[in-house]
RNA sequence: GGGAGCAUAGCUCAGUUGGUUCAGAGCAUCUCGUUUACACCGAGAGGGUCCGCGGUUCGAGCCCGUGUGCUCCCA
């Protein structure tokens, strides 16, 4: 069979997958076997993959693939989260467009405009991961809001609501103005702005013309004042306490008062308080009494609290008031000023403090379990530096807002009568029931939905049913799962979360391991964004490399739990890497019709197969190590170097027949096994190629993808360390060879003077092929007029025809010398210090005195050589 | 303002409880080379005051203190 120049992924690629879907690989039902269970963060569903998701499954799909390789029973569930904020705007956007306003439409008609929207785009991004080569259990496909998920995540909240988790309240909360609804604390991002600090002067409720002069960034807040706050013990205010002022413009009467929170040294160390719009200001408002006045509507725009901009918006206004404050004579000055301001990370719109009656899960005793199970390690955390993090959220956690002023999601199951009493049930018809004395009366339920995140937390319970049918027998083997691999930027949004309905209703942690992956980025360090377009096309690249490549580029530069910075090189790398191991099979198929079984295997190929035997088995306990501690890219870039220079690039030289002369069958067929385990350990990595690849090698009884990895061989060490030397022994003649300028056509001879002859005898076929020497002789003098190198304790003649530069080689031995002479130097000094041989470990001091023995070896060895130079 | 983390070769990172010939890898760089697997390649080489300063120790990239620079989280 022919194989082709280059190996090509896109046809390979579908082929198997479709193979593997076919063969039922990924699909996992309770059985016998230890269960191996990963979820999948739910993406939203209509989102498209972006580089963090490739890395975040990337790194889930070599986990399960090993899983499955160790003859576990790996469950990958897949499914999508429906994104409650995120999915309307989409939805909202998208009506924009077509010329429809949310506002003029029910709930209901909005709600299919939103499932017909889901049906439509909400399969995308699971059709990508199957690009990617997930192996994930698609029958287990599961959605935040499919009809026993939306059940179980009402009844959380009604069965929280009474056992008094759950409350409403009034509070400051965050406002999103473009979709008009509340965000959590983890919804907002701050980013530094330039802005102006404004300092304004209130004219004082005093005889004469007198002033005080605040300073604020957000003068536009001035129509919600409802104090002036300064220190009590600041000189300068002291007289004024007690009094009022007049805000400008509107001229309503506020109180001065005093309050030990006023930093004296910021601003003018004149507050003006605005209860309505600052969460600090609200807090001084409660303590003092102050009325609150709410400035702002739903959208940002200001209300009848400030006539003279009714209906702008409250950014608009800024920019305009300043003039207006001016011409009233009550602006001061205006500085440049940089400060913290909040942006939705959904919409980007300034998030403004608003206060509020929402809904609340008291978070005190949820928490309390769940930072224990991950302080003492029942849940392991990767890289454990995130338990720090954790800690402190955990320690100072807040209440959580879960209600959304939206309509896309799990709407809150709360009714309410004319006078405003709350009745909590699945339905109106169970508030009936459960609360005799509504009957008769109109009742309406709450409009808002619950945060994304109250869905979310069920995740790794309610995919297996294990609160809509709870006990189940699948519940019972799947759970708790395996390993959970996320960014840590959802530490506190799900993570944490997860962690506590676990231990509530499951009485149990929802996983063990932690993965915590990091944040992709760009190759100059910037978070990959839409709004910077650095976010490279997925499917391009994987249409332009191959996805094994672009999984391979991914992992190389992927360092547990620090952010990568992604660079379009490593996919080179990674299809680089196809195309040698491509050709190491082209290599193989050339050499099976020219096999021999003619005579015993020649001694320097049956060397070359003991020595990588020894390496494989060693590599693969390495590799077993980095897995099990989730080194993941160290393992990867293990695996590389034994294919790339260990078998390739030494142990396929070794082997190679002469020219047009026959390989014999034996060597062919351990070759040939050799690979294929290396195959069998690159296959969770890049799973594509090298299931291609084990059935070109010979016809395959199982797939790669199922095929159980063999118990490893023990490993010869001392095979391990002749390896060593003689690699050592090749580069070091290479480097002499070039160094004289011997042209790699042109033959040499080779006399070695050593105490261990028999050492080089079994490899000198090897050595004699890879120097290109055309005989090998031993010595037990000098040979005149050679190339002298010494090596250890052992000496090489090289003979060549051509003239030798002495004077270079001098040189070169002349420097080794000295640098022998200074390291046994610094040798002896250590041995000879008496605290030193008095404190340190034998086995130190015994190593110390074997460095001195080789040096001084080493030492004789180069003065010899020169003396015959 | 509070907290966490990072600083090792041009770049991205390893470096296990302080102790092997005097700090490793991949990529990049340089030199040589197209001999039938592979130029998406082969052979070889160069490159580091382990951020500064101080301390503990016989011995520090590793431990302690301190300074500087950067990143992230929270207010």
């Amino acid at each position: 069979m022919e194989l082709s120049k280059n190996f090509i992924p896109g046809a390979v690629e579908t082929k198997w997958y479709q193979h593997w879907i076919d063969q039922g690989y990924f699909h996992s039902v309770p059985n016998d076997k230890p269960a191996y269970t990963v979820v999948i963060p739910p993406p939203n569903v209509t989102g498209v993959l972006h580089m963090g998701h490739c890395l975040n499954n990337t790194i889930q799909d070599i986990l399960v693939r090993r899983a499955r390789m160790q003859g576990m029973n790996p469950c990958w569930v897949p499914g999508t989260d429906h994104a409650s904020i995120a999915t309307e705007a989409k939805v909202v956007a998208m009506l924009r467009e077509r010329g429809i306003a949310k506002s003029s439409l029910s709930r209901e008609e909005f709600l299919s405009y939103a499932w017909e929207w889901k049906e439509k785009y909400g399969g995308i991004i699971l059709q990508q991961l199957r690009k990617m080569g997930c192996s994930l259990d698609w029958e287990r496909t599961s959605f935040t809001m499919d009809p026993d998920y939306y059940e179980t995540v009402i009844k959380v909240f009604i069965d929280l609501y009474k056992k008094g988790k759950i409350y409403r309240g009034k509070r400051m909360i965050n406002w999103d103005v473009k979709a008009k609804t509340a965000l959590s604390d983890e919804e907002v991002i701050h980013k530094e702005v330039n802005g102006k600090m404004y300092h304004i002067k209130y004219k004082l409720d005093l005889p004469g013309d007198e002033y005080i002069t605040i300073a604020t960034v957000r003068p536009e807040t001035i129509f919600g004042d409802t104090a002036i706050c300064v220190h009590p013990k600041d000189p300068r205010y002291t007289h004024l306490v007690g009094k009022h002022a007049f805000v400008p413009m509107i001229n309503r009467r506020i109180p001065i008062i005093a309050d030990d929170y006023i930093e004296i040294e910021f601003g003018t160390g004149a507050l003006k308080v605005t209860p309505a719009h600052d969460i600090n200001d609200f807090q001084l408002g409660q303590k003092h009494g102050l009325e609150v006045i709410d400035t702002m509507n739903d959208d940002g725009t200001m209300n009848d609290a400030a006539p003279m901009y009714l209906g702008k918006d409250r950014i608009e206004v800024r920019k305009i008031i300043a003039a207006d404050l001016e011409a009233a004579g009550n602006l001061v000055k205006i500085e440049d000023y940089v400060n913290q301001v909040g942006f939705s990370e959904r919409t980007d719109a300034i998030v403004e403090p608003r206060l509020s009656l929402q809904w609340w899960v008291d978070m005190k005793q949820l928490a309390a379990p769940a930072l224990e199970k991950v302080m003492s390690d029942e849940i392991h955390f990767h890289p454990a530096k995130f338990k720090n993090v954790y800690r402190h959220w955990m320690e100072n956690i807040k209440d959580w807002c879960i209600s959304r002023q939206l309509w896309w999601g799990h709407r809150i199951p709360a009714w309410y009568d004319k006078e405003g009493n709350v009745y909590v049930e699945a339905s109106l018809e169970k508030v009936y029931t459960t609360y005799p004395e509504t009957v008769g009366k109109e009742l309406y339920q709450d409009a808002d939905c619950l945060d994304t995140w109250f869905s979310s937390w069920l995740w790794p319970i309610e995919v297996f049913k294990g609160m809509s049918n709870p006990n189940n027998a699948e519940i019972n083997y799947y759970y708790p799962t395996s390993t959970l691999v996320t960014a840590p930027e959802i530490i506190f949004f799900w993570v944490a979360r997860m962690i506590m309905a676990g231990e509530e209703y499951m009485g149990k942690i929802p996983f063990k391991d932690v993965y915590f992956t990091g944040i992709v980025r760009d190759k100059q360090g910037r978070k990959m964004s839409k709004s910077l377009g650095n976010s490279p096309d997925l499917l391009g690249l994987i249409d332009q490399y191959g996805a094994d490549a672009v999984r391979f580029g991914i992992m190389i530069a992927s360092p547990a739990g620090n952010d990568l910075l992604f660079d379009e090189s490593t996919l080179e790398q990674g299809r680089n890497f196809n195309s040698k191991l491509w050709n190491a099979t082209k290599l193989l198929k050339m050499w099976e019709p020219r096999q021999s079984k003619e005579g015993v295997v020649p001694e320097d190929a049956a060397f070359a197969m003991d020595w990588f035997q020894a390496k494989l088995s060693a590599t693969q306990l390495e590799v077993d190590e980095m897995l099990k501690t989730f080194r993941l890219s160290e393992a990867l870039k293990t695996i590389y170097g034994l294919i790339w220079d260990d078998y390739c690039s030494w142990y396929l030289e070794w082997i190679k027949p002469g020219f047009e002369q026959p390989i014999h069958a034996t060597v062919f067929e351990k070759s040939i096994e050799f690979y294929d385990a290396l195959l069998q350990l690159l296959h969770p990595f890049m799973p594509f190629i090298t299931e291609e690849i084990h059935h070109t090698l010979k016809t395959q009884t199982e797939d790669l993808c199922v095929k159980e990895l063999a118990p490893i061989s023990k490993v010869d060490e001392s095979v391990l360390h002749a390896g060593v030397l003689l690699k050592n022994v090749i580069s070091t003649l290479r480097d002499a060879r070039n160094k004289n300028q011997i042209k790699p056509k042109d033959t040499i001879e080779l006399h070695i003077q050593s105490d261990n002859n028999t050492a080089y005898q079994r490899i000198q076929n090897i050595l004699a092929k890879q120097i290109n020497a055309k005989s090998i002789a031993f010595t037990n003098t000098a040979i005149g007029s050679s190339i002298v190198v010494a090596l250890e304790k052992d000496k090489f003649y090289l003979v060549a025809d051509q003239a030798i530069d002495t004077a270079s080689l001098k040189e070169n031995l002349l420097k080794d010398l000295a640098h022998q002479k200074g390291f046994l130097e610094s040798v002896e000094k250590k041995l000879a210090n008496e605290k030193f041989v008095q404190n340190a470990k034998p086995e130190v001091i015994a190593i110390e005195q074997k460095k001195k023995a080789d040096a001084l070896a080493r030492i004789q060895t180069i003065e010899e050589s020169l003396a015959q130079l």
